[in-house]
This record gives structure tokens, sequence and C-alpha cells, in this order.
DNA sequence: GTGAAAGCGCTAACAC
DNA sequence: GTGTTAGCGCTTTCAC
């Protein structure tokens, strides 16, 4: 029962019979300590169930293994599933490595950054994970300013800046290649015997949609297809699926659709099918999505899935290797993982 | 700049010439402080850009003001995005009321438990907040004979134990209402001239499940409509929607469905869909989802939402009662709160 | 290898 | 109203 007091260092001392900084010891550095001598401790302590405090040790080492991520803004649309995976993989992978995750709300950037400097004051909070990185972000220009740790789930999309820095564009982050998810999406149709697949995907200026294209691009290009190709460029939501897949049917010889996100894909479907009830006979138009999202599987959707668990362990590991000071020559600071494709219903041969 | 130290209740006192309790005092309790000596300390305070450490306060008072929560497993549904919005809700209103929410993980129950056990002793961690309570559930029954604050998003379905005991039972909750709920959406579809209104629901035995079911009986008991009702059951995935639906609408009378949830309505809409197409001319059917999803807000879906920032609000509060060690007898420990329908295409007069 | 002393920054208890 | 003293539980420093 853990009603009147906790044991503390003292407690188990007395116990063990050793003083308080042999306990210590045998908890942060048993080398140090004779064999026997740690024995008896760690007796005392099984004995005892004692655990350290880790308030106080935080207040005496300046150190609270805690890592704060701002709570990323409720998304209205499909693919905020990412990141809610993301966190829950983060959450995983920094108690794995004696780190815990605190979240905090705020409006904009500069709030953000606000945030921080009341957390590291008051709190101590060793670093921070930024989930929604976007370009010329003042965010990671802060932090690495300031010297705070902190990695993001993201590239830098910037790499120019106003004063010729480059502060910003060095900062450990760890994302996906969207490029080549897109391209194995776009080669597994073309393997399918596809010749026209066309794109949808976002106006043009996001890294991340950008990036998605290039993947499509080269895909063709690699095929001898890139000559005269199919776009469609629009913002992310299922009407606008609807509306883009539209348009491009118009075009009979389009036979497949790469998207570039599972919304845009949704909305695609269902133009499909409309598609294919005015055309009996014809072969249906596969589709691709981008995500892998919940809402994927629902209507059984190829899409592109994002590893966010890997994502999230190298995260923690850029980040422990800042907190604890090791400058990790061995670590890459920037790492891109492959994203796979998962194989569903929608890009299949059917019938 | 953050570089060397930062301020200390001491650098303060020093700059205002004052004792350091006399800081202290003007954070904690203003009025005790002559308002001068206030000023003084307060100038002094902004100067310096000073902020408490809440380390050592917490060292000192036992108080974290962190309020720990376990990350939902990654749910597969739909629905799951209702505690992602839930989380984000809860999160801002904690640091509206001073306090954090940090986030861990845990395999299962007991290894939930153990790990309360955990932040309780190591980091001092106020309070809980538990999202995914179900019928026998242990963890609330832990936290209430150890006396440690907690809250829980969603009523405890057992009313009953084996011992007789009721402790479990009498834990301040925040809920929703979803027999009010699906009762409002069977009322609309009343209102709109529907006379057989199906349900398509989960299996018995769920809590949610059956109280959902509750409000459709409920509104159709209220129009003279419940001797014979139409309901068929099934597991929550769209796949599953789908073939319910197909099997209700063998019923010609049938002319709206209400779902359970929003995956089964998304499945009953591409059955409905496929049923319209069967028969033209025909009056389209109705349905209704449940959690107001962002599928639900893509595809034009009548669903119930789920008030998530209120009962975040109450959540907090009822903690913050039992943290403070209030005794608030004017606080309703159980608190339901009434969701409310989002009325779109799905369930409008078509045509 | 082990122990004693000092102090991280704060607040509770009591003196003035 | 304000200041002084003590101590929360731990680790760092330095004797031994």
């Amino acid at each position: 029962m853990a009603d009147g007091s906790r044991p503390t260092l003292t407690t188990v001392a007395e116990h063990a019979r050793v003083s308080r900084q042999t306990v210590s010891n045998v908890l942060n550095s048993p080398e140090v300590v004779r064999p026997d001598t740690r024995e008896r401790v760690l007796r005392a302590i099984a004995e005892l169930d004692y655990r350290p405090n880790v308030v106080a040790r935080q207040l005496r080492t300046r150190r609270s293994s805690v890592l704060g991520l701002r709570m990323p803004p409720a998304s209205d649309g499909i693919s905020g599933q990412v990141l809610d995976r993301f966190l829950h993989a983060l959450t995983d992978e920094a108690q794995r490595a004696g780190l815990r995750v605190m979240l905090f709300t705020a409006e904009d950037d500069d709030a953000e950054i606000r945030e921080y400097q009341n957390l590291r004051a008051t709190t101590g909070i060793d670093g921070f994970v930024l989930a929604n990185t976007h370009a010329g972000d003042p965010r990671t220009r802060w932090l690495a300013d300031h010297g705070v740790p902190f990695v993001t789930f993201g590239r830098p999309w910037d790499t120019r800046r106003d004063d010729g820095g480059t502060t910003a564009d060095h900062h450990p982050w760890v994302d996906i290649d969207g490029r080549a998810g897109t391209r194995a999406a776009t080669q597994h149709l073309l393997d399918a015997g596809h010749r026209r697949v066309a794109f949808l995907g976002w106006p043009e200026g996001s890294g991340v949609g950008d990036d998605r294209f290039a993947g499509w691009h080269a895909a063709l290009a690699g095929a001898g297809l890139a000559d005269d190709v199919v776009v469609h460029r629009t913002a992310d939501s299922v009407a606008q699926g609807v509306a883009a897949a539209t348009r491009v049917l118009a075009r009979d010889d389009v036979t497949a659709l790469v998207c570039v996100s599972d919304s845009i894909a949704l909305g695609a479907l269902a133009a499909v099918r409309e598609h294919a009830a005015q055309r009996p006979g014809r072969r249906a138009v596969a589709v691709t999505g981008f995500d892998d999202t919940p809402v994927a599987r629902a209507v059984d959707l190829t899409s592109v899935a994002q590893p966010v668990g890997d994502v999230a362990a190298r995260a923690v590991e850029l980040l422990r290797s800042q907190i604890e000071g090791r400058d990790d020559v061995a670590l890459d600071r920037q790492v891109l993982i492959e994203p796979h494709l998962v194989v569903r219903a929608t890009s299949r041969a059917v019938r």
C-alpha cells in the first residue's frame, strides 16, 4: 500500500546499513560499488519497493527526461490520423527509452515558441518534437538558436534563408520518403499494364505534395511515359477528389489514378464508381491513395503506408543523443524512411 | 537569452530588497503582502523575467499539476478519432487550468495499473484520465482503492460487483448521452415522415452500443412504432455495414437507417446507393451515423456529434476538485453531456 | 569503495 | 507584514 510515506534513499541506506551515497551509486553507477555491497543494497531496494523520486533527481541534475510535443491542431482531414498514430508510437518509443511525452497546445507558431520558453524555464523539459513543420518555420530556428534539443517529423522544405544562414537547415529530422512512396505506387500500376496513369495532387508549393508528385513523375519517366502526362491539382478533401477525378476521367485513355492523399483517393473512388456505372463492361479505373488511413483499410483502397513506428524510434534516438550531449558521429542526423505500398482491391485487376 | 542561469527566488528577493519568502508569498498568496511591497516584487519579477521552477515547487509541495493519460491503443476503426479529439481538448482545458497532460502506454489493464504506481511513486503525477473504460474494469477499482484522483470518459457500465461493493461505481465520470443522441437522430427522421426506421447496431452487451440502441427504441416507442421494429446487429466495420444494410433493405418498407457508428453508416451508405441504382425513381433511403468523424463530414453524412470539448472541460474540473481536496458538494461527480445532431445530406429529403 | 557535507529552488512553520 | 530556519530527496564533490 502506498499510504503513509514512500521509502527514500535514507530508508534504503539504513536498511542496508550503508550510506545514502552508496545507494545512489548502486542506482546510477553500479560498477563502482563492490558486488556484495551492491547485492545487499539491491535487496533492500526490492524489499522496501523503493523507487527513486525523479522530481528530486530532476532538481539536482537539471534533467527531466521529458519531451514536449505540441498537440497538433485537430485536423479535420482524414490524414490527421497519421499524426495520431505517430503520437502513439512516440509515446511508446520514448517510454522504452526512459522518457515521457508531455503535451501542450498553442494557437500559432509564436505562441508555441513562448510555450517552449515557459516549459524550459518552469518544468525543465529536455527537448521537443515538432510534428508539423512548414516552409519558413520560425520554431526550428528559435530552438536551434537557443540550443534546445529537438527533432522534427518532416524535412525543412525551405533551404534558403533571408540572412543566408543555414542553422535551421541542419537540424535533426526524420521524414518519410514520399517520393519513393508514390513512385512505388505508380510502378505498381505500370507493372499491372496501365499506361496512362494520372496524378491527383495538391497545389504546387507544398513540400510534401511536390515530393509525392516527383515520385509519380519519376516512375513515368522511367517507363518513358513522361512526355505527355495528366495531372490535376486540388485542395485536400473528398469532394475535391470527386471533382478532380471526374475531370481527369473525361479523358478516356486514363486507366489509373495516383492520389496524393487518401482523402482525394476516396473522392476519386466515388467518381470512378460513377464513371464505371456509365460505361458498363469497361475495365475499372485503378486508384491509389497515400497514408494508409483507417478509411483506406475500410474501403479496400490501395495506399502508401507511413511507418510511423520507425519514425518515432529514430526521432527518440536523435533526441536522446542531443540530450545526453553525446555527439554521435555515427548517427545520421537526417533520416529518410522508406514507406511501403499496401496493395488492396482498388488497384488490383478487377474481374 | 536563456544562457547562463535563470533567476531564482533569491535573485528576485535581492533585486526587490525583500526576503525570499515575501517573493514566494507574492506568487502564492498575494493578498497577504502589502500592496506597495507586492508592486515592487512584481516589478522585479518582470524585469528579471523570473519564472518559478516548478520542479523545486513540486518537490516541496508534493504536487505536480500533471495528469496522466494512457495513450489509447491505435484504433483501427474510424471512431478512434473521437479519442484523438478528446485528447486535444483535454490538453487544452488542462493547460487553461494550469495542468499538463503526460502520456504513457501500457499493454493491458494490469500493465496500466503498474504504470500508475510507477508514475505516482517516481514523478508524483496528480491524477489520471481514463478514456477507455470497460465492463469489469480493474483500473477504476485500483485507483479508487488507493485514493488516487481520477476521472473517466465513459460511465462504468457494470453496476454489480462480485463482492457487492460499490466503490468503482461511484467514481467521477463524464460521458456523452448516447441514448439522447440516437433518439434525436431517430426523431429527426420521424419528423421527416419516415415510419420504418431500422437500427444497425453492435452486438448486444456493449454498454455504449446498448445505450445508443435504447435511444432509437425510445423514439420509436414515443411515436407508437415500437411494436414491430427492424434491428440488425453487427461488428463495427464498413464492410459489415454494407452487409447489414443490404439485409435490412430487403424489406421494402424500410426508408431510413439509424446507425450506431459512422463506420457502419459509411457501409450502409454504399448499400443504399447500390439499392437505389436498382430501383430508380424510388425515394432514397435516409442514413444517420454516430460520432461525426471527419469521414462523416467528407461524405456528407448526418451524424451525432460528441462535444468532446465539453467532456474535457468537465473532466478537468472534476479532477481539480479531487486534487485540490475540496469536496465540492456543488459539483456533480457524474456528468452526462448531451450530444447534438448534425444534419447533412444523407438524411435530408432528396430531390 | 565508502561516507560526510553541501546544495539544487522552493515553501511550511514559526519567529519577530 | 516580513524574515528566518528547516527540509522536500536527490546527486556532486571531496575526504577518507
